[in-house]
DNA sequence: TATTGTTATACTCTATAACTATA
DNA sequence: TATAGTTATAGAGTATAACAATA
């Protein structure tokens, strides 16, 4: 079994920020890899949040994503096209089937392939999915003007683009 | 035993880009939450290789400059202070006692809780782990202006301080 | 009742080694 | 030899529940 087809993760309690915020500039404010984790984590939490109903994570969702923009494509093509070790999208592709949302059936040109498609069932769900990460997107957005959401964006492209590529 | 305890972590072999760098722009590019993700990544990636002679994690390190930031504090206050919660700070307490960089005391005023600080083989320690730091933030920093810098860290900062605090 | 420290456990993502089947 | 898919396992960070000892 997989773990997701257990209830959905109940949202994170909502705890109030109890810290007098006079807290002074501490040494680690401006840890470049400490701000980038937590800043991920908090939009991770509030993933889980917003797509509590589909029972949902990030990389479930992505691959979803990267099927659908790539129709009968292989394992190995999602991996190459998510930037993700096949080893872990194995993972992600067999629980997306068992939840019915992808079928893989076998290539005809390389019986060593699979030909990965979205059922008609998860065809139906990626509109509720795009609502719902909009909506993510959306709320993030609202701190910062647009062009600093995009230098944001491209910033942090630089930065792990520069990294070794994760695709095996 | 501690994992820790064990061989450093082989540096990530550095392997070329070997995909075509004419990928066209994709549904994913913008996405915040993989952007942070995969960014903090690629930084964790470059720290466990600066780090690799000291045997080092992130979370190691900014447990030993909380605890060199408040001498004698308790465990409590050192999870506050990290905005980390007390019971995964326990574990990182733990390892660096087993190592020998903390000393554990119990307090006069309040039996219940810890007078935490540095051993002297800690305070040694320290300048080293602070040197290689700082190369690993100029690494990062030598790709971005220096306002790009700090205005990523503000608003890296406003991203994951919007959400609730992580010290329980 | 509340806080300190602790154990146990789970979840998410990432990473590597080793294997089978096919090319 | 190389590639596609898979299994198993590990590491790093984060999260919650429950408990004993002390306040």
């Amino acid at each position: 079994m997989t773990k997701s087809a257990s209830t959905p993760r109940p949202a994170r309690r909502g705890k109030q920020r109890t810290v007098a915020p006079n807290d002074a500039p501490k040494e680690v404010d401006d840890w470049l890899g400490r701000n980038l984790s937590r800043a991920a984590n908090t939009v991770l939490n509030r993933f889980q949040e917003v797509f509590s109903e589909y029972d949902m994570r990030p990389a479930l969702y992505s691959a979803l994503v990267a099927i659908e923009n790539n129709p009968g494509a292989s394992g190995a093509q999602i991996s190459s096209w998510m930037d993700v070790p096949r080893t872990n999208v194995v993972i992600l592709l067999r629980e997306l089937e068992e939840r019915g949302l992808i079928s893989r059936g076998r290539s005809d040109e390389d019986r060593r392939a699979q030909s990965i498609d979205l059922t008609q069932k998860g065809r139906r769900l990626m509109p509720k999915l795009r609502t719902a990460h909009k909506r993510l997107e959306a709320e993030f957005a609202a701190s910062m003007s647009s062009s600093e959401r995009q230098l944001l964006n491209r910033t942090l492209r630089r930065i792990w683009q520069a990294g070794p590529s994760s695709a095996e």
